[in-house]
DNA sequence: CCTGAAACTTTGGGTCA
DNA sequence: TGACCCAAAGTTTCAGG
């Protein structure tokens, strides 16, 4: 792992609230000059400590109003079984996040659909076929009071 | 609602993606000069539909390693404690994301810590002297098998 | 959509400890 | 040697026409 000094920590930290600020704003609000920091951003990009930039939208501006977390067991755990749910999960648009869960159940999707009309279809034509899927809970958000993909990092 | 056409669109699912694309290189992409996606990107950042740019980091490169998601039921569910359930969520830093859930639990919380003793000492420090908080729950996550913060549109 | 001045990025050379 | 500063060359931005 490569280790991060101060002001590679301080650049992370800002780069994940202001992931499209200037080389040149970075440097005078860290006090230096755009040398260090555009080398030290390549670096950390190169070594894959930054995966990548990204702009967040906001959901409901673009008709993406229900959010569902999804608890799945699977009957057949074997390591190939395993390895085609995740591929088929990675298909899909709908399924933004896919965690494989120590528990009850074994994986656990974030699905985001328009409502709760299109979430039924989906379900009904993807996971509902699936035969290898033992059991399904839906989990309906009602409100997200907090998101931020930041790790908040301290020197 | 602001209407998006389908080059708004088009210009959404790249930056989804790259972030941190150039104007210039984006333009070209999609066979627009550059005018036209500037101001149409000035105008989906002002309408809120880009909420905002951001790094993400590769969390096993700084020591992020466990993801734990933590449903918690209350006691009392009267408005004002809910607010203050959420606005104390707001504080911590290990929290990435809260979520009000229909169901047998009422809140669902992203955690983020180093490894299994940080995150014991957070729920020991921080939940567990709330008194407000019936029940939790903690589901450890093996491994993330998909993620992404983009919304795929179609138009 | 084109243009160009202003702003920003990127690189090479040089300084300091 | 490593981390930084400076300045010039190369790109991009963004307002006017």
């Amino acid at each position: 792992m490569t280790q991060l000094d101060a002001t590679d920590i301080k650049i992370l930290n800002v780069l994940q609230e202001e992931g499209r600020i200037t080389n040149k704003a970075l440097s005078e609000k860290l006090g230096l000059s755009t040398t260090p920091i555009f080398e030290r951003m390549k670096r950390l990009e190169k070594d894959g400590v930054i995966a990548k930039y990204v702009a967040l939208l906001n959901h409901k501006k673009i008709d993406r109003k229900l959010t569902v977390f999804v608890s799945i067991s699977l009957k057949n755990h074997t390591r190939s079984y395993l390895e085609k749910f995740i591929e088929e999960m990675n298909q899909f648009k709908e399924v933004q996040e896919v965690y494989h869960i120590a528990g009850d159940f074994d994986y656990m999707l974030k699905i985001v659909t328009r409502d709760i009309e299109t979430y039924q279809k989906f379900i009904l034509a993807n996971l509902s076929v699936n035969s290898n899927i033992a059991h399904v809970k839906s989990q309906f958000v009602l409100s997200r009071d907090k998101y931020t993909t930041a790790y908040k990092l301290d020197s």
